[in-house]
DNA sequence: TCTCTATGTCATGCA
DNA sequence: CATGCATGACATAGA
């Protein structure tokens, strides 16, 4: 499909954006920049970046260019600002289509050609850009929908390029051995809209390639250069001439999956990192973290494997446990708090075991503590049971309540201390237990046993001390489950925050990547053009821009093509990675 | 009075 | 099987 057809659609495409999307893969720019809900909030954002210079300006501008209109690439769905370098501005103008006049070609000068540049300084940026094709082709050869790229293992200086036997134009003329014209000033630059040739079209083909390794499937395997060679500025001159959409082979190098997430967050972190906002957009981002998330910000770019902190935070949740129980444990809590319900005689007397309700039915004036005072029991009462109050504090803390202030000094204090019991204290005093609740609590089960056998003790009896253990124990145990659950948790959180650093790490550095690619292109698009500038056919003349351009054939060799040709093959190779992609 | 938090307790499962 | 521990669920007190 054409480009312009869904430019003038222009409407919520989902193709339309999966079309930029891909096309801006190269720029950097994330699906999520076109995601029509969420293109309003960061077109601000998107114009400040662009505002910040020419370095911010190509991660946003597919969709700057959705939502202004602006030009933008027929082919790529690049835009490009109007304000252009000059040399790039001139080029662009230049770029060669079936539309234009013949005579614009003659505009363009390869920036890179001088009339002093030695032809090893050309051997060694063709041996750049060929390093920069294999590299290339490591990336890309694993799609078998993508172009392919079978680039030679060997030093590709001594790959012989020339010409196929049978090209009508020229015969086995490598580009070494093409004459390399000084610096014609009437140089024609190519134009981008070449990507690859069809296997038919042998005929009119001018394959540069190594030594009569020329062979059909190479030529079908081929690369489009242009998309490569072009900046997105140059691209986009083809938006209104050019047919054919290209796939940028350098887009393979990104994975669509590590781009999915390049958007607002990538921008933010380009503009000057903020890790505080950067936190802030992950979130947003992030659809599986169960963090706070708006998924209407990218609702086709969630990466669906947030990293999960189970892991990390389960082993150190586990040990943050040990931890805390071990130093529970040091706390020796027995977690006796205030509690002033008792049991009457009655309970006490014929309880056999503890029944819930009894506390709040039996609520009472328990009995006299002067009495109480004479059992052997009472002599635990003072016993620091609270959990969690220093034995000071709790020695110091005989405030006595404002109802008690008519009592006696006594009456109050046990009052108070009775207030400090628990209900299992209580009830232990009720029954007469001869040993204190810490004993039975805290003892090894030998030596309670031991000390069950020393006294004659009721069922009843029995029955309570049982329950205390139980009781006691258990609520130990509540205390440190609960301690674990609030260390666990804020283990997870540390976890969320460091794989929130790690994430917006990593986007950074998916930035400064995606910087160096882009810079890369543009050499690579310079010894394209200086390249493709010296080659003269037989009759000494430069090969015109509009009619051929080079293009990288799988086997290591490049081709000169006419661009009809290589238009139809891009036509061609560009449905299928969006097929695949459905 | 309602809500929230801390704590105790019970039931249950596991070792 | 008894015991202890862990934990979810519920109840309750108190701020």
């Amino acid at each position: 499909m054409g480009w312009e057809s869904h430019l003038t659609a222009a409407s919520a495409d989902i193709d339309l954006i999966d079309i930029l999307w891909r096309q801006d893969i190269d720029l950097g720019a994330g699906r999520e920049v076109f995601d029509y809900s969420q293109r309003q909030k960061e077109q601000d954002v998107e114009k400040e970046l662009r505002d910040g210079g020419e370095q911010d300006t190509w991660a946003g501008e597919g969709a700057e260019a959705l939502a202004r209109n602006l030009l933008v690439d027929g082919e790529t769905g690049e835009s490009f600002p109007a304000q252009f370098p000059a040399d790039i501005s001139s080029i662009t103008e230049a770029v060669p289509s079936e539309s234009e006049p013949p005579d614009l070609q003659n505009n363009l000068l390869s920036p890179l050609l001088t009339g002093t540049e030695s032809p090893f300084d050309l051997e060694q940026q063709w041996q750049d850009l060929m390093s920069i094709m294999e590299m290339q082709a490591m990336e890309v050869n694993t799609s078998a929908s993508e172009i392919l790229y079978n680039a030679p293992s060997g030093d590709p200086l001594s790959t012989n390029y020339s010409l196929a036997p049978n090209t009508p134009i020229n015969q086995n003329v490598s580009l070494h051995q093409a004459s390399l014209g000084g610096c014609s000033q009437d140089f024609l630059l190519f134009s981008p809209e070449v990507e690859s040739l069809p296997v038919a079209s042998s005929s009119t083909l001018l394959p540069l390639v190594p030594s009569n390794s020329t062979s059909l499937n190479s030529t079908f395997g081929s690369t489009n250069l242009t998309g490569l060679f072009f900046p997105p500025q140059l691209n986009g001159t083809a938006n209104d001439t050019a047919g054919p959409e290209l796939p940028d082979p350098l887009g393979g190098l990104l994975d669509e999956a590590m781009l999915d997430e390049i958007s607002l967050m990538d921008l933010a972190i380009e503009e000057g990192f903020n890790p505080v906002q950067a936190s802030q957009l992950e979130e947003e981002f992030d659809s599986d973290s169960g963090l706070s998330l708006d998924s209407s910000h990218s609702p086709s770019s969630l990466s669906s494997s947030e990293g999960s902190s189970s892991s990390s935070s389960s082993s150190s949740s586990s040990s943050a446990s040990s931890s805390a129980s071990s130093s529970f444990s040091e706390e020796g809590a027995v977690g006796y708090s205030s509690d002033s319900e008792t049991l009457d005689l009655e309970e006490a007397e014929g309880a056999v075991g503890y029944q819930p309700e009894y506390s709040k039915f039996c609520r009472m004036s328990y009995q006299d503590p002067a009495q109480l005072s004479c059992l052997p029991y009472l002599e635990h009462v003072g016993h620091n049971h609270t959990y969690n109050m220093a034995p000071s504090a709790l020695d110091s803390a005989d405030l006595p309540p404002p109802s008690a202030l008519k009592k006696g000094s006594k009456e109050k204090q046990a009052d108070f201390l009775d207030k400090q019991m628990s209900r299992d204290e209580h009830r232990a005093r009720a029954m007469k237990i001869p040993f204190t609740n810490d004993k039975i609590i805290n003892l090894p089960v030998e030596e309670f046993n031991e000390l069950l056998s020393k006294y004659q003790l009721s069922e009843a009896q029995l029955s309570l001390i049982r329950d205390i253990r139980r009781r006691g124990k258990n609520k130990m145990a509540a205390q440190n489950c609960r301690k674990r659950k609030l260390d666990t948790i804020l283990n997870l959180e540390r976890d969320v925050e460091d794989l929130q650093r790690d994430k917006a790490r990593l986007l950074r550095e998916k930035v400064e990547f995606l910087r160096s690619l882009r810079q890369m292109k543009q050499k690579v698009q310079s010894l394209y053009q200086e390249v493709f500038g010296r080659l003269r056919d037989e009759n000494g003349r430069p090969y015109s821009p509009s009619q051929y351009a080079l293009q990288y054939a799988g086997d290591g060799s490049v081709l000169l093509i006419p661009r009809t040709m290589a238009d139809q093959q891009a036509r061609r190779q560009e449905r299928k990675p969006k097929d695949r992609r459905k």
